[in-house]
RNA sequence: GGGCCAAUAGCUCAGCUGGCUAGAGCGCACCCCUGAUAAGGGUGAGGUCGGAGGUUCGACUCCUCCUUGGCCCA
């Protein structure tokens, strides 16, 4: 007969190609159908709450694998708070207004309408075009985000351009105007002359630029009253007090600014000389004489005296070629580093230079209008002059005078706009800004972030000394997207309203109409009817600027968390890219901290960036870029999610073809792991167990099961701990790795193959099967939940499957949510995190099966030798003798039985190890033991391929053992 | 140039407060099985722990410097 079909073989309709890509959009079909993220809420809607707040990203082209990174962290663990039975809703976002949509659109357009569009008139319908182009995005990434897998309120995200995002923002801005934060004030800020903007910090980019680089001398008109006391000189003799042939030399790169110089600084603690060369002497720092000397091309000098910089402070000189009297001015700033220790000064076009400048009351000169152009109020022959182009006509002219000492050119680093690439200036404009002194805010903001968690802790370390050393927060814009600073001018006196009826009245038009009332009507339209300024005037003139876009997304903490009634202030966490924490984090910070008194925060926890396999970063032009649509199209999303997970993403990520390649090997073994657990449970009843008819409810005693089946859930218990604990802490590499290493040595090693014997060969019904049974039923419940944060369909398709394969199971949930899994819609996400049954860790079990699993290895090393002699093939043919003294006979004594099924040998036996004969083989990492390894003795038995000596002996199947012989027997 | 961070086998990771010949899995090589089969099993070869100094009886672990890479800033 064929007795092939007398086993039990495994059997299931899970099918063995993964097929991910149409898996993938069936089960997204299936969560929307369910309405499963509402279900999850839903039934956690009495527990503690967990509130990750989304950062929003910016709408604008695909999502990128960064995107991806850090929406799936974030699902991850959504899920998994959600599956430990926390109320956890996540309300994605996006940050919508600011420069890239508008210069992306401008680019776009044709000049007619670029020009049509530079009209103040035509602002609400260009916002529009902006919007609907944000809106477009907004909707391709949410298209992205949900085939990732990500569970959200995607049907009502938050963005920075609803209404009642915009009021709130106007509303906080009101509130901390009120407290006092805001100021207006002139200062220095990087300009993009050609966008006509001022720029963040974040919208530079540095780049090598070709500068020319100048010494020029500035003629000491006065020696001050201190200099000319402690130094009297030959050198200030002759001409008397009148000076004379004595200059202080600087050195800059920007000719363009000198029309702006007000002063010259210098370093109080530095040595200065006084420095003869021919008819002329200089003052320069004594630590940049040589490098001057040689770039000037001086032959002989002489020193005539040396000073400490502080006794020059106050000297007069005279600006190279303007009538203006220019001050020797103190500041620890300059350095030795390059130039002249000389430091020429322009308040309006450096933020330095603007400090020393506020030190000594020095004018803000600032001739360049808003183009990069001079204005009326320098010489005829600079007006109107582009800047760039004045570097030239200066330097000639500086040549021509005398007054410029050496021209050369030299490459540097310099800011570039992050838009049009093009260098910026530094030029002093009319700015709002967020005062972070004001009312102890920076110190209010450092105690916060000490009672904030760090992860990983050095964030802590990091955004601290960006908060210590921060300058106050320049928040506006001249541009057209965003939300307008809701100010207003008296058009009377000029008095700025922000606050009261002011800023109520803006609050609720945007509420109403959004940010779009503030261009499409009038300040009286806005304002309510008789609203006056102190001085009587009631004519209004409303801001043009706008607001930065990181106040928008800022005050997202207030916008969202503060409106939506799923969700509460402050969050628990927020996760984002370590950019951050000059970012968002620093800018959620600030508001909250002037608006609350508060982190708007719990935890911090970033992620570093992707590059590749090299190390390097993604980029287009290194062509490494790897892209999260084509990695789901060719591998699936399970496969990009297990590698965010696989990876440590504290540090940076690396990302290639090679890499995603090796997980999918991974996950293809985690999922044919289960497979091949699920396809042995086809004809068992959960809650089985050997011995006992019916369903139990739990196991409350462990002894009904195998050794081996104790020894497994032992191993499964460790695994649900360690993974529990790395879940926990945010370390999702040591999930996978716990959970891979589980599946691949554990179970597909050892239990597994251990196993099969029993599985497919004893009864139906017997203990030992059951026992197997019992625990594979175990572990493939466990697994699919532990894995369901991560391998998110592949976990639900397994669930699914065991569904409708094992109904009636009886799981053991977590206490926090009770699911009862005989409903049929269920979903694995609605069953608990697996907790760690206590019962099965044994720690003696564990130390006898560690010593057990070293003798395996001694014994598979021997039988390589056998199978490379080709005396046997595979390890059923064999037969293990084993000599054995101590421990180590005492431990392989006690699991004597069933040694042949743990080795999957067919026979075992046990000798003493005096006995041994010379051929065996002494063990390499077990002492105690020797050991031959030869052919089993009599014949291989037809249906469970063991070799037997009772195979031959039965009559009525005569190719069969004895095992096979009764259970062939009792089935028919 | 400054701040923060990282660097352990080809890959992804372990290695606690310094202490036995540095571990795992994958990949690779060779072999076996064909009753997990577009699967499964076994054995084996891979590392001067980025480099150089230093502290120590002893350093992958602590200190300094350097190199490379990342983020942020100038």
């Amino acid at each position: 007969m064929e007795y092939k079909n007398t086993l039990n073989l495994p059997q299931t309709e899970f099918p063995i190609r993964a097929n991910l890509a149409a898996v993938e959009e069936k089960m997204l079909g299936f969560w929307k159908a369910e309405d499963l993220y509402d279900q999850i809420l839903e039934a956690n809607i009495k527990n503690p709450r967990y509130i990750l707040h989304d950062g929003p990203p910016y709408p604008n082209g695909d999502i990128h694998l960064g995107h991806a990174l850090n929406k799936i962290l974030k699902d991850i663990v959504v899920k998994y708070k959600g599956m430990q039975g926390f109320y956890s809703p996540f309300v994605p976002g996006w940050d919508c207004h600011g420069l890239p949509i508008e210069t992306q659109l401008l680019k776009n357009l044709s000049d007619d309408d670029r020009n049509k569009f530079k009209e103040p008139g035509n602002k609400v319908e260009f916002r529009n075009r902006c919007k609907d182009y944000a809106l477009k995005y907004v909707d391709i990434h949410r298209r992205e985000f949900i085939r990732l897998g990500c569970f959200a309120e995607w049907d009502e995200p938050y963005l920075t351009l609803d209404p009642v995002y915009e009021s709130k923002i106007a509303a906080v801005f009101g509130d901390l105007a009120e407290k006092g934060y805001v100021y207006r004030g002139l200062k220095p800020i990087h300009w993009c002359p050609h966008c006509e903007t001022a720029l963040a910090e974040a919208e530079l980019e540095y780049e090598d630029e070709k500068s020319p680089s100048i010494y020029v001398k500035f003629e000491i008109l006065t020696p001050s009253l201190r200099c000319a006391q402690g130094i009297p000189l030959s050198i200030f003799d002759g001409e008397g007090d009148k000076g004379g042939e004595v200059y202080f030399i600087i050195w800059t790169t920007t000719p363009w600014t000198l029309p702006s110089n007000v002063a010259i600084a210098i370093h109080p603690e530095n040595d200065y000389v006084f420095a003869k060369v021919g008819e002329e002497v200089f003052v320069l720092a004594e630590g940049l004489l040589a490098t001057v000397k040689e770039k000037l091309g001086w032959h002989s000098v002489e020193i005539l005296k040396k000073v400490k910089g502080k006794e020059l402070e106050g000297i007069i000189c005279k600006h190279p070629f303007l009538d203006r009297e220019v001050p020797v001015v103190l500041d620890t700033y300059v350095t030795l580093e390059q130039g002249s220790g000389c430091v020429h000064i322009a308040p309006g076009h450096g933020i330095e230079d603007y400090q020393v400048g506020l030190k000594y009351k020095l004018p803000i000169v600032m001739p360049i209008d808003a183009k990069g152009h001079f204005d009326q109020s320098v010489p005829d022959w600079l007006r109107g002059m582009y800047y760039d182009k004045s570097n030239k006509v200066i330097t000639e002219k500086m040549h021509a005078d005398g007054t410029l000492l050496k021209l050369e050119f030299m490459q540097h680093s310099y800011p570039h706009c992050w838009r049009c690439k093009k260098p910026v200036i530094f030029r002093a404009t009319e700015q709002w800004f967020i005062a972070v002194d004001h009312k102890n805010m920076r110190q209010e903001a450092l105690k916060s972030i000490q009672h904030t968690k760090w992860y990983p802790s050095w964030g802590e370390n990091r955004i601290t000394g960006m908060v210590e050393t921060r300058p106050d927060w320049c928040i506006s814009r001249q541009r057209s997207w965003g939300v307008p600073i809701p100010a207003f001018y008296c058009k009377a006196c000029g008095k700025v309203h922000v606050t009261g009826i002011f800023n109520k009245a803006v609050v609720d038009v945007f509420a109403q109409e959004g940010s779009n009332a503030w261009f499409a009507k009038e300040a009286a339209e806005i304002l309510p009817k008789g609203t006056k300024c102190e001085c009587g005037g009631t004519e209004f003139k409303k801001e043009t600027d706008i607001l930065d876009v990181w106040f928008e997304s800022g005050v997202s903490h207030a916008a969202v968390l503060e409106t939506r009634d799923v969700l509460s202030w402050p969050a628990d966490l927020y996760l984002e890219g370590s950019d951050q924490h000059r970012g968002w984090f620093q800018s959620s910070l600030l508001t909250a901290i002037g608006y609350k008194g508060r982190a708007p925060y719990d935890a911090i926890l970033t992620h570093g960036f992707t590059v590749d396999d090299k190390g390097k970063k993604m980029s287009k032009s290194l062509g490494n870029v790897v892209d999260p649509q084509s990695v789901v199209k060719k591998y699936g999303a399970d496969v990009l999610r297990l590698w965010v997970a696989s990876t440590d993403f504290r540090n940076d990520m690396a990302a290639s073809d090679k890499i995603l390649k090796q997980v999918q090997d991974a996950y293809l073994k985690i999922r044919n792991t289960c497979r091949f657990l699920l396809s042995n449970l086809g004809d068992y009843t959960p809650g089985n167990r050997p011995g006992l008819t019916g369903q139990v409810s739990s196991n409350a005693s462990v002894s009904f099961l195998l050794e081996i089946d104790r020894w497994i859930l032992l191993r499964l218990n460790q695994l649900i701990e360690k993974v529990t604990n790395a879940y926990d802490v945010f370390e999702y590499h040591l999930v996978y790795h716990a959970l891979y290493d589980f599946c691949v040595t554990d179970l597909s090693a050892y239990y597994l193959d251990m196993s099969k014997d029993r599985l497919y060969c004893d009864a139906k019904d017997s203990k030992s099967r059951l026992s197997a049974q019992y625990a594979i039923n175990e572990i493939l419940n466990s697994l699919v939940r532990l894995m369901a944060p991560i391998l998110s369909f592949t976990a639900e398709d397994l669930y699914q499957c065991m569904k409708s394969e094992i109904l009636n199971s009886k799981l053991e949930t977590n206490s926090k949510s009770k699911i009862n899994p005989e409903i049929q819609k269920g979903s694995v996400f609605l069953l608990g995190m697996p907790k760690a049954n206590k019962e099965f860790l044994d720690e003696k079990l564990e130390a006898k099966w560690n010593h057990l699993l070293e003798v395996r290895e001694e014994v598979y090393r021997v039988m390589e030798v056998l199978r490379a002699e080709k005396k046997i093939k595979s390890s059923v043919e064999g037969r293990v003798e084993l000599y054995v003294q101590g421990n180590t006979k005492e431990v392989l004594n006690s699991v004597k039985e069933m040694l042949p099924m743990f080795f999957i040998v067919s026979q075992v036996t046990i000798s003493d190890y005096e006995v041994a004969p010379e051929e065996s083989i002494a063990g390499q990492k077990v002492a105690n033991l020797k050991l031959i390894v030869r052919q089993a003795d009599g014949l291989k038995c037809e249906r469970c391929w063991m070799w037997q000596e009772s195979v031959g002996s039965h009559k009525e199947h005569a190719t069969l053992c004895t095992r096979c012989n009764e259970v062939v027997s009792a089935s028919i």
